[in-house]
DNA sequence: TTAACATATCAATCATTGTTGATATGTTAT
DNA sequence: ATAACATATCAACAATGATTGATATGTTAA
């Protein structure tokens, strides 16, 4: 649960999940996206999976992530705990 | 929004985050709860209130800490859009 | 006023993490 | 097989953050 926490509380990966709300992106189009170097991307979406927050899908040349909402929806459950 | 996942992406402050779900604490009560030093508790108390996620009632000698569920609750709605 | 208690702050250290540049791996097309 | 593209990994460095010990501040009781 805190990996998730600490995974999601960073700029670049809080963007990258939100990206990944809408549609599958592979590396390559997140680069675009978020503007920062491609080992950088890398980097994240390796900590956003080792969270278990995003799944890879390898389709060919490109590396496709889509979001875990199984996950997602885990740490609203958690978090919806603390409030009302 | 960034700042509220940080501040909550850590295990004595979770900690302390949910401890405060029950009841409002003072600051030797969350000592105990937590088991670490004096002071390390009152610094992760700061971090949790620049976030805005506790606010501070000084009674006394004692501070007591309560949870802002204001601001638990933005961060669920926040979490939320990116679930189902 | 002094003592005891509760809390905050400061400086220093150590651990973790974000970032960069270089390079390796793996896939597709020619 | 070679070239071009897409991605991952590695080593190094910088920045951030957690922890500790010492000390200051503020409140209550004797």
């Amino acid at each position: 649960m805190i990996d998730m926490l600490k995974a999601i509380a960073e700029e670049n990966r809080f963007k990258i999940v939100e990206l990944l709300t809408e549609k599958s992106l592979c590396v390559c189009e997140l680069v675009d996206e978020l503007g920062i170097s491609q080992n950088l991307v890398s980097h994240h979406l390796s900590v956003l999976k080792k969270a278990e927050l995003i799944d890879l899908c390898r389709c060919g040349k490109n590396n496709y992530y889509t979001l875990n909402k199984q996950s997602i929806n885990k740490l609203n459950k958690t978090l919806a705990k603390l409030g009302d």
